[in-house]
DNA sequence: CCAATTTTTATCCACTTGGAGTAAAATTAG
DNA sequence: CTAATTTTACTCCAAGTGGATAAAAATTGG
């Protein structure tokens, strides 16, 4: 399933939330999507109305049904497009990891996520909603997008494990999960932090003390 | 500001929430406040509605703007209340640690914090939800529960950190985060981790395990 | 027992929700 | 330019929202 995946769509840009070139008027579609990540990713799936979308996106109220047919299928929308975000970010870059060890492979790759992690905390804000409670949603996400990208987590810690770049005592899921909520953790809560300790946790500063943080935990060194 | 602040309250039975004695019938205050405790954790303050509520502690709608005056002060009743029982956790114990060594102590600290996490998710889901953004909740939570909860835990932390007990590289903010992070966030995804990997991460032997793994990663050995 | 007070119940309100339906407008292809 | 199609705007709806109000019921102290 692609972003534009609606077929009767004649020329469209829908995918130009970040254009190359600015493009003062986006199309209703990729407002309307833009509106609805910043929602969902702010108040959860089921506290966010459409209204409230629409209203942001500055487009009728009514065209979330025509081009999304519905609040479920826009959230799914957000989804995907964020997640082939994270993949064009990550991905790309390991082509040419060609002759680095695979523990400073490991170091780069984590620090791209947690860079990607403060940069886009949308997308996991999103997930998060549905991660702690069982829902529809929850079914689709495990199914179409968690499952698979976990599985190929493993597979590298595991790779990891062995080579002695991971402590090798820790078992896999476990240290998936710890690896993963050490790093995720601070972006959810950078609201809190900022009134906390009066510091900004996605300002670069802060972000490269977080990925050193994280690396010095789990790879130590 | 106490449980029972309702002070033309006459004899009740508000905090037999997990009574000793089963009591067959709580009174109206205590089951709303257990079933809120509930919708709150499960879908956040926004999404939750006064009357799922009402319906699921089997009372009158009208009830909680009676005994709570509100959707604001019920939520906050339940964080209250919700602390409480953390506090007396992890505090009561703490006065038998006399003869233990620093890293001893902290590490039952850390079994003790994980197994409540496990056990009383509730309380940092319902949080969780109002520390990913700003509202009038947040700012009420900072100021009255998680800035002294946080400054506890800085000092000990940093303490802990002169000993050698912790990594001593890491920045105690990060330090903190990191380990509230890897502590929680299992609990905070164990409906999907049910999906993914089939395991009930709230069952004795994963909490151990989990514990474990925590411990390990962060004491070392 | 009874009067005073506390608690519960039952309505009512203005407002918002997701979505259906349809007419108007804009865009396209021929 | 015209006709077909896509996109937008607008109206309507039943259902649900938090909260206010007051009557009814239950409980209390004397």
């Amino acid at each position: 399933m692609s972003l534009s995946s609606k077929t009767k769509s004649r020329a469209t840009t829908s995918d130009n939330i970040s254009p190359d070139v600015p493009v003062l008027k986006l199309d209703t579609r990729s407002k309307i999507l833009k509106a609805a990540i910043m929602v969902f990713a702010d108040i959860g799936y089921d506290a966010a109305s459409l209204r409230q979308i629409t209203a942001l996106a500055g487009v009728n109220h009514g065209s979330i049904k025509y081009h999304y047919n519905g609040k479920e299928e826009l959230w799914q929308a957000c989804v995907i497009y964020l997640y082939a975000q994270l993949e064009t970010t990550l991905v790309i870059p390991d082509v040419s990891q060609a002759k680095m060890s695979l523990r400073d492979s490991i170091e780069r790759s984590m620090r791209l996520y947690i860079r990607f992690l403060a940069k886009h905390p949308e997308l996991f804000k999103i997930t998060m909603y549905e991660t702690m409670k069982d829902s529809p949603r929850l079914e689709w996400l495990t199914k179409n997008i968690t499952i698979p990208y976990t599985k190929q987590s493993l597979k590298l810690i595991r790779k990891a494990k062995k080579a002695g770049v991971y402590p090798d005592k820790i078992p896999t899921m476990n240290l998936f999960y710890l690896l993963v909520g050490a790093s995720r953790y601070t972006y959810f809560i950078a609201p809190e932090a900022s009134k906390v300790f009066g510091k900004d946790l996605t300002s670069d500063k802060e972000i490269k003390r977080h990925e050193d943080a994280v690396i010095q935990l789990f790879l130590g060194k």
